[in-house]
DNA sequence: TGACTATATGAACATATGTTCATATATTAT
DNA sequence: ATAATATATGAACATATGTTCATATAGTCA
């Protein structure tokens, strides 16, 4: 049934085989600029390593100090320290000082939907 | 202000430091299971690349084949294809044939969500 | 059937990533 | 001040990851 066949159009002087080249278009127009793109894959990579999901996990119930998650997670207090350090880059957590501890939790509530929807997802 | 002070308890014949034992146990009481985690770890990691993270956002508007992705991520197909399969393996992605062509769309709603919820976050 | 088209796969290579170890910073307590 | 505590950082190393290239598979059309 299928009669889609591939045209052949010059891209940066290369040849690059299209069958839908108005579908090909659309997704240009509509795409996130570049910047957006790479954000937000850095978001979901930082997401994207156990240990640290298993760090955001349990922030999401109870804020933590290095320590608490060193014990919790098995890592060393530095392996830890250098992972918050990348999900604070990425505003999925946040820190106040209290004292000589630092408490983490969860930056917003849109990294609790992160997880609820992606736990949706896995558990279907 | 802050009175909070570090105990010692042995693990694995290890000293581990921790100043909330309590947060830690509850902690670990409200984890989900490793399996789960690991699952989810490696979602959060398939979006996690900006080439496959491109694909996904285009296949939120519009059914695909790999041809047309490859022109539109400027990826060569073979490329293309293996990150297909990844994004398959984790369901993310799912695809019907129409004679010689395969069309790949997103999965289910869930995929959307996430999406839309990191484009939020990121755009706060 | 056999030639052709679209997609998939395996191995290899270069780059990226996470942990460790040593050390630095910052706050508190004496 | 000085010592002690909690956290952060930099460099280095071993492992993981993504692309390429060559080749394989699977469906289609003559």
């Amino acid at each position: 049934m299928g009669t889609a066949r591939a045209k052949f159009l010059e891209e940066d002087g290369c040849l690059v085989r299209v069958v839908h080249l108005d579908r090909v278009e659309k997704a240009r127009r509509e795409i996130i600029s570049e910047r957006e793109l790479d954000r937000l894959s850095l978001t979901y990579k930082v997401l994207g390593d156990p240990n640290r999901l298993k760090i955001v996990m349990a922030l999401k119930n109870v804020e933590m100090c290095v320590c608490d998650m060193a014990a919790f997670t098995g890592l060393s207090e530095s392996a830890v320290s250098h992972q918050l350090r990348r999900l604070k880059d990425l505003a999925l957590v946040k820190s106040r000082r209290d004292g000589q501890i630092i408490y983490y939790a969860l930056d917003d509530e849109h990294v609790s939907g992160l997880l609820e929807v992606g736990l949706e997802h896995v558990r279907e």
